[in-house]
DNA sequence: AATTGACATCTGTGATCACAGGTGAATATA
DNA sequence: TATATTCACCTGTGATCACAGATGTCAATT
């Protein structure tokens, strides 16, 4: 066989499985499903119109990286996390958000850095304009684009795993504050600035310490917020 | 509803699926599986006594992972990785297989560093005794007593990940090596010592350093055997 | 009136069946 | 003899069916 100059790509299947977990994925990742809330199968099979049966290999995968918990007998629940675990959680997020910011600064093209310029400012947009949802899925959006152009595919599934479980543990909080102290936000506008500068100027070490001060403001927040109303 | 005194824990309902997927994880991880091996269904049902629904379930999931990849009506291969892949690989695991060192180095109990020194032994007994899958699973079996010592549940589950698809990329080179040149793995066992003295001492920056030479050593050797006779 | 008992209902899990699609060998053709 | 073509077989994927177990309701009993 001769060797195609072409070299397409294998063009990827895309299964319902796989559809069914891209959905519940963004559903998470946007804030969409909160600690607590209760799914069953059927219910969401009905939901995406296909049988149960894609629906159950994306929900047993979520549930084995613990991003939903499986009842038996009893549906599916989006968990909350104990003190250990979301500690783990935030030391993880620093180290692999941090590096992924840092690798992004190294890699990203100069197309890839003005989407993410652009990005930025829908969310701020959006966070000005107060709506939960949209400020939710315009930040994943914008930091998805730096994760993506940090050029590390398997660091950016454990990053999307990291945020299953963390993002749905944050929402509350958020929405508390974007309605109390809307000014509270300003520190992260100026702190996404600061981030797309570093990623612009190419200096790898800002990016992460940008970043990880960006993340533990929010984790200040959060547990500001579960320790005041429990 | 009285509190129970004894606090039990829920009692972890195990299915067919995670023995399945707990099956296959060990194979990978013990470097039984070398790239290019080829599963079917099927066959995996048969072997495991079940029918091909848990089975499935579980490729599925080690799919999603990259642990494995499905040929659409053509079977199950263990993937091969390419250069850029591995080099992300090798990365993610200086990374987090360093951190959960250090961490382990702040956190295990001294029933676990014992067990730790103990699993040590047996990994070097193995190696001298010049068998592949004897020295890998003990191997196995060592660094994640480790690793369950950091107490990072979260962590030890990427580890797990990034095991799967970098056990199988090392198998040949490790086995070439075991065969034509024993005495190349002294290195490992002074590397292996001084991990254990970096744990016992609690030296958490100690533990990390050690761990990231002894994974750079194993690196060098598979890079070099890989480049040698592709 | 409070407690206990059974039962109807709903859940995830596992097995079996049906199917489209790809492979490769055997066959027919030039 | 070399090439093209057909076709039987085997694969993963999806749907449907069967089942054990947990829950909450409602009635019978004390």
């Amino acid at each position: 066989m001769a060797e195609s100059p072409l070299a397409l790509e294998p063009l990827a299947r895309v299964t319902l499985n796989d559809l069914a977990y891209a959905r519940l994925k963004h559903a998470l990742l946007s804030g969409r499903l909160e600690p607590g809330t209760t799914l069953t199968l059927r219910e969401l099979a009905a939901q995406l119109g296909t049988s149960m049966m894609p629906v159950r290999e994306a929900v047993t995968r979520l549930s084995a990286e613990q991003a939903l918990t499986v009842l038996p007998n009893r549906g599916i629940k989006v968990p909350a996390l104990d003190a250990g675990t979301a500690a783990e959680l935030w030391r993880l997020r620093f180290l692999l958000e941090g590096d992924a910011c840092a690798e992004a600064a190294r890699h990203a093209s100069t197309a890839e850095l003005a989407r993410i310029a652009t990005l930025r400012d829908a969310v701020e947009a959006h966070g000005r304009g107060g709506d939960l949802y949209g400020v939710l899925e315009a930040n994943s959006a914008f930091q998805f684009a730096i994760y993506e152009a940090a050029r590390g595919p398997v660091a950016l599934q454990f990053i999307e795993v990291l945020r299953m479980k963390s993002v749905p543990h944050c929402t509350a909080a958020i929405r508390g504050m974007l309605r109390e102290r809307p000014a509270y936000f300003d520190e992260c506008w100026v702190n996404h600035d600061a981030l797309v500068d570093a990623l612009m100027r190419r200096d790898a070490v800002l990016a992460r310490e940008v970043k990880v001060r960006d993340l533990r403001a929010l984790q200040a927040l959060v547990d500001d917020a579960s320790g005041a109303q429990p």
